[in-house]
RNA sequence: GCGGGUGUGGCGGAAAUGGUAGACGCACCAGAUUUAGGAUCUGGCGCUUUAAUGCGUGGGGGUUCAAGUCCCUCCACCCGCACCA
């Protein structure tokens, strides 16, 4: 028996798929196309555990797919533009180009280690001139059709630096090299109007029956569609003329509880107040004394000023209401402006506590003799609640229809409008940074700000540029900027902000359908690959990067580079989990935790100590991998020890493929056990010649035909894990059965065509040594028999009480009144039975039997 | 804070539709083989118990002949929150 040395091995059949150019994809053939994709990588410098699990689940689904007779597109590019190069610029001193193509060197050779099936004729990075002019070409053409915009927005600033921060970027409030705190900065930023399609990107969401539930409803809530009440209270005497304050609500069945009005800090009448009154000044700056995130701002301890002047209650105007300034109003949230109603909004009763301002409870809720105290009482939208100061006497009693009547009623009476609200903002592109997309535009004295003429693409990022400075060296660059008005011809500026990366990621799936297109897309290709039938990646895009995309689609549409049907871009979408490691540490006299590598480490069960001093070490049993905690473990190391065919079915084998993994050394050694006793025995049964009997063979068959039934389905499914007990299974019964050599033969071979998408070089070599013609990775997939899946007899569970006590085992299909017969002159029920009649009995066919006495 | 998710043996996990809880794998135990270790092969393995019984799907409550699955409630952990990718 021939050793397996699968690192030879390996890289044999790697260079036997390339000489054979299986896996390049190309449109002509008559052949239904199938598209996987797997999110691109960032280069970061060496692939990591999420990364092989991730391209390992898609190479599975491609590669299934090419064996059922799909024209497969399998494409592979980089997300190369980004954050990380700039700070290793700073760093190491080295060119955000350089660091970053010298790691797609490094990760494109790793991952052609792993025997993915990707095109690599398409390959793309989204710093390659090629792509970023073909994305700024698009941008013209966006900004031609009205998809671009202008707006302001606050960004996150570091006044020591004198720089702008990534929210990541900002740790604690503080900037994460200067440890400054953060101040916020207003910039005018370059827009993309994806608020045009809020109403379609909604009704969309419907469609996307492929994607996860848990996906469309976060993308749902993300838009944030809702329907309520718009009125402008009428200010009194406040300065600069502003005599309206435009509130919406979602909740005007509750406006007889206003006790207050509120207004963010960066509401315009705050701003107008602020110039006459210092002390509304003085907030306003405090309050810019923060981050931008949300999350940031919702955790911030409730504060606000009263700014004296007052509004009229809409519905009394006998009522006033003061006007405070509060920092937990959001100025990108509905108007910017509240009322507040304590009795019914827990944040306006904190707020209302804290101020000592008054409380009024318009419901009579089931214990309405206790009145509001320190919580809210929130009244349901489709439940009975009575409204005990309601107004008008014609607010019905149900909350969905007591919201409904107060629209009406204050429509009526011209107090306001019913609108249609969404919570979805305008996509923010622009970005003080240099690596990244340069925005095409020219900034004129004469004619303002002008697109870059397409003939002049690309607009190049320089590569002299310097990062001693803090700031953005396009801007500093001594010449770069400086440029001709493509109108006038006189002198002008060229924008400095780069885009958002997630603008390079929105459309790169369209791009690998003719990357070296000199247009941004080939209407042909385009219309041949898309949609991606299936895309797969983290959950941590669920929204942004998903949205983004199919926002892009439609706008790629409008620009002409898409045709119709190519609105939604994946048609199933897949959410895999991370891969997690075990943290160990010790502890050091003040407690402060060293992190070991595991290689540093002995574990014995769940007990661990240190190999250098047999000091005891705490486990941290699972945990995201991160290298400020040592816990990463690197997948060359991995792949060179065990080889590409182990690593990747341990990657889909224990978890189900949706949820996170942890990584373990004894996982790995038995995925590559297993891969070993399978090569052995498919060397034992080629040397066999046992006659077997036909009552064997077939035995053996119908688990075959049974296996491929299911393994089908759960590949298809996505279900990996249990796809691979299936192979275990079928293993075990090969093994056992008493079948002849020639179905065993038989049986390996489709075995070896089940193992290919998983572990495609074994599956080949197995393929190859029992004498299968051609690639295994281009044989058909194979076909189940329905003879050989045919059940006759079927084994019934016996519950008495809804306790199992017994079986019994019966033809298939048989009435339930012949298993009733049987079952009650079962031993067993007799017994429970004692002499007496059921009291109840229950039988579901082929299923279950309950007896109750 | 808001939105979404997860929770089953020592461990990873199985169990469309409410119908045999624990498939398959790991670890562990016993045996075989081996000079020994490793590897390999055979068998066992939720807890309790000699056995029967009993108890078991994050906690508490409920619906049902029957609940991991449905309902209510609480807890823990994870993901996202618009400038990380």
């Amino acid at each position: 028996m021939t050793e397996y040395n699968f690192l030879e091995q390996e890289s044999f059949w790697q260079e036997e798929w390339d000489k054979a150019g299986v896996f390049e994809a190309s449109p002509d053939r008559n052949l239904p196309k199938y598209y996987v994709l797997e999110m691109f990588p960032y280069p970061s410098g060496k692939i990591h555990m999420g990364h092989v699990r991730n391209y390992t689940m898609g190479d599975v689904i491609a590669r299934y797919k090419i064996a059922k007779g799909f024209n497969v597109l399998h494409p592979m590019g980089w997300d190369a533009f980004g954050l990380p190069a700039e700070n290793a610029a700073l760093k190491n001193n080295e060119h955000p180009d350089k660091w970053t193509r010298q790691n797609i060197a490094e990760m494109r050779k790793q991952l052609k280690t792993l025997g993915l099936s990707i095109d690599w004729k398409r390959e793309l990075a989204t710093c390659d001139k090629e792509y970023y002019g073909q994305q700024q070409s698009l941008f013209i053409d966006m900004m031609d059709k009205g998809l671009v915009g202008r707006k302001t927005a606050l960004v996150n600033w570091d006044p020591v630096d004198g720089t702008v921060l990534a929210n990541e970027q900002v740790i604690d409030g503080m900037g994460w090299r200067s440890g400054a705190k953060v101040e916020q900065k207003e910039l005018s930023q370059w827009v993309f109007k994806i608020t045009d399609f809020s109403e379609e990107l909604l009704q969309a969401i419907d469609g996307l029956e492929g994607w996860p539930e848990k996906v469309r409803l976060m993308q749902r809530n993300w838009i944030g569609k809702s329907s309520g009440l718009e009125f402008d209270f009428e200010t009194i005497g406040c300065p600069e003329g502003i005599n309206k304050l435009k509130v919406y609500t979602t909740r005007p069945d509750t406006l007889m509880g206003a006790t207050f009005a509120a207004v963010s800090p960066e509401h315009p009448l705050a701003k107008a107040i602020a110039k006459e009154n210092p002390d509304v000044e003085n907030f306003i700056r405090e309050c810019r004394q923060a981050g931008t995130s949300e999350v940031e701002l919702e955790l911030l301890e409730k504060k606000g000023i009263d700014t004296g002047f007052k509004v009229r209650h809409p519905l009394d105007p006998e009522i006033t209401l003061p006007i405070w300034v509060a920092n937990f109003i959001l100025n990108t949230v509905g108007t910017g402006a509240i009322f507040g109603c304590p009795a019914h909004d827990q944040r306006d009763l904190d707020f209302s506590r804290k101020y000592d301002l008054p409380v009024i409870d318009v419901f009579f809720s089931e214990d309405s003799d206790q009145p509001v105290e320190n919580e809210a009482y929130v009244p349901p939208k489709n439940q009975q609640v009575k409204y005990a100061n309601g107004f008008a006497g014609d607010i019905s009693q149900t909350g969905e229809e007591g919201i409904n009547a107060a629209i009406a009623h204050c429509v009526k009476n011209g107090i306001g409008q019913k609108v249609i609200r969404y919570r979805l903002r305008d996509w923010g592109i622009s970005r003080q940074r240099y690596w990244g997309c340069p925005i095409p535009v020219i900034h004129c004295g004469k004619c303002g700000i002008v697109p870059e003429i397409k003939e002049n693409l690309p607009i190049e990022l320089p590569l002299d540029v310097t990062f001693d400075k803090p700031g953005n060296p396009l801007d500093h660059h001594p010449t770069w900027k400086y440029c001709t008005c493509p109108h006038c011809g006189k002198d002008a500026v060229r924008e400095t902000d780069t885009m958002d990366t997630f603008v390079d990621s929105s459309w790169y799936f369209v791009r690998y359908t003719a990357p070296n297109e000199k247009t941004p897309t080939n209407l042909a290709m385009a219309d041949y690959w898309m949609n991606v039938d299936q895309y797969i990646g983290g959950i941590e895009h669920a929204i942004l990067h998903l949205l983004y995309s199919r926002f892009f689609a439609r706008a790629m549409q409008v620009t002409g580079h898409l045709s119709k049907h190519c609105d939604e871009p994946f048609k199933s979408l897949f959410t895999q989990g991370m891969v997690n490691h075990a943290i160990y540490l010790t502890r050091d006299k003040n407690g402060r935790p060293i992190y070991h590598f595991p290689t540093e480490v002995e574990v014995s069960g769940v007990e661990a100590k240190l190999k250098s001093t047999g000091e005891p070490v705490e486990i941290i049993p699972s945990a995201k991998m991160a290298k400020s905690k040592n816990n990463i473990i690197d997948p060359q190391g991995l792949i060179e020890k065990y080889g590409a065919d182990t690593a990747r079915w341990y990657m889909v084998s224990d978890s189900p493929p949706e949820r996170d993994i942890e990584w373990t050394t004894t996982g790995v050694e038995a995925a590559s056990k297993h891969l070993e006793r399978v090569w052995r025995l498919a060397n034992e049964i080629k040397s066999m010649d046992h006659p077997g009997t036909p009552a064997e063979d077939i035995k053996l068959k119908k688990i075959l035909h049974h296996a491929i039934n299911e393994f089908s389905r759960e590949i298809e499914g996505f279900v990996f894990n249990k796809a691979i007990a299936r192979l275990y299974e079928l293993y075990n019964a090969v093994v056992k059965s008493q079948a002849s050599a020639k179905v065993k033969k038989e049986i390996m071979l489709t075995y070896a065509q089940l193992m290919a998408p998983i572990t495609p070089h074994v599956a080949e070599e197995i393929w190859c040594l029992l004498g299968g013609k051609g690639f295994v990775v281009n044989t058909p997939w194979p076909k189940v028999d329905p003879e050989f899946l045919k059940v006759d007899q079927i084994t019934i569970p016996i519950q008495v009480n809804g306790k199992l006590r017994s079986r019994i085992e019966v033809a298939k299909g048989l009435p339930k009144e012949h298993i009733l017969k049987l079952v009650l002159e079962d031993e067993v029920v007799t017994r429970y039975l004692d002499g007496n009649k059921p009291r109840k009995t229950i039988v579901v066919p082929d299923r279950i039997v309950n007896i109750v006495v």
